[in-house]
DNA sequence: CGAATGATTGACGAATATCAAGCTGCGTGG
DNA sequence: CCACGCAGCTTGATATTCGTCAATCATTCG
């Protein structure tokens, strides 16, 4: 996994010194969003903005973990690989996500930007500092690993136990609810990942997602539109078919 | 999954009221090792030591999270299941684990003991006081929540694209290395759990579990010992096995 | 000793992967 | 502006792994 180093080439601060989470868009939906005006200047003050273009990396898994995310706009896939090639998404974050809990001193997994992405950066050392200060943050982090933890469960069910049919609809139905939570509506989804993406996330090959998809087309389950939307006529029903009622 | 309901007939403590946590024999690799004698104190004045069979239910999902617990001894299981039976294991917990992070006000799983289990209960919102008074504490749980949610990840990749072999070999290999964690040896390993529990936990059958059993064993790679011993001759072969190589 | 429960093995089937061939949409350059 | 080429998507034919169904074996516990 060579790479060009971006890491090393963030995006000026538009905002100079000012503080730039006060502009921040998905603030209140991320880990900022328990910290005052004090605290936030003090975050403000580790932080660097940066924005990536698709397929550019975030971290390489095995990299030394010298830096924490947040997304502040687009798509981020996170992946880990085997020896011969086999890939596992373990996750989309989206804009308000926090990337960087699961992590040693080396980072446990990969990430790459799915379109083009705003990042916020965060020194790690730096970070953790402040988290020692800030013990509401802390308390938001520990609550966001919470979550995590639960959505990890949820998709160990699905790789685990559900039909390729069930996985596509449960893909969906998360990336639906994920959409109205950040502000957005539940239908039409936007689907911003290749179909290979989403067959590494859902533990499947491209075809099979392909296949999956004209079928539930044909049975009109789901509408696809133009620019990567993809209609849900009756997401009630759909609830049903993801666990295989 | 109507059960009899244990949370509410404890063990009684057998210390009574002097410190039960200065006799725990996992402390040092629970969450209580970062506590000092007088913060042991307090997480001891809230706790309840139970005991409870193989077999019986330690949490069900969807009840109301009243409690938290520490494993104090023998192995625990956590499920989830879908509405027609399909159950997907997401974890085993052994002495020295602690049960409750990934939780809101309902249990997101549920939990029952595999053979004898030595639990250490807590009430939760008196653990959560407890928490914010003592940030080691806290620090302490987010470090758990990020190991586990880094097992999680690596589970994934597990029920996502590796075959049956690779998954049996891998499951064998984390046993292994968590009983070495804990004090124990890499090789023989304990398997307290049935072949219906290793197959949910595997995203496989009973069958195929059985039948990949019996192909290591043909190839020499494992070998079946008395009491639910697992034999791994060749530790470093098994890893290379494990990961497709 | 016999019943029950779990583990193993076998025969067969089904879901999904693999291999291969078009198709679609889009950016590029003539 | 159109043709070309490329990448991603779709569809089809076939292969394979693993699941299903069923019988036997092993072990434990009354």
């Amino acid at each position: 996994m060579a790479t060009i180093d971006l890491n090393r080439a963030p995006v000026a601060n538009p905002l100079g010194s000012l503080n730039p989470c006060a502009a921040c868009t998905v603030r209140d939906m991320s880990i900022c969003q328990v910290l005052d005006e004090d605290e936030l200047q003090r975050l403000a003050e580790i932080a660097t903005n940066m924005t990536l273009d698709a397929r550019q990396p975030v971290i390489d898994e095995g990299e030394a973990a010298a830096f924490l995310f947040n997304v502040t706009s687009g798509t981020v896939k996170l992946y880990k690989l085997l020896p011969d090639g086999r890939r596992q998404i373990t996750g989309f974050l989206y804009g308000g996500d926090f990337l960087g809990i699961a992590m040693n001193e080396s980072y446990a997994y990969s990430a790459e930007a799915v379109d083009k992405v705003t990042l916020c950066r965060f020194s790690r050392p730096k970070f953790e500092n402040l988290l020692t200060a800030l013990p509401n943050l802390e308390k938001r982090l520990l609550s966001a690993a919470s979550n995590e933890l639960v959505q990890a469960q949820d998709q160990m069910v699905l790789l685990g136990r559900k039909t390729a049919k069930e996985k596509i609809i449960s893909f969906l139905l998360s990336l639906s609810s994920r959409q109205e939570a950040r502000g957005g509506a539940l239908s039409p989804v936007s689907l911003p990942m290749s179909r290979a993406d989403i067959a590494d996330y859902l533990g499947l090959t491209t075809e099979t997602v392909s296949r999956t998809f004209s079928l539930l087309k044909r049975q009109k389950d789901i509408r696809l539109l133009d620019g990567g939307m993809v209609d849900l006529p009756d997401i009630d029903a759909l609830k049903n078919l993801a666990d295989g009622y």
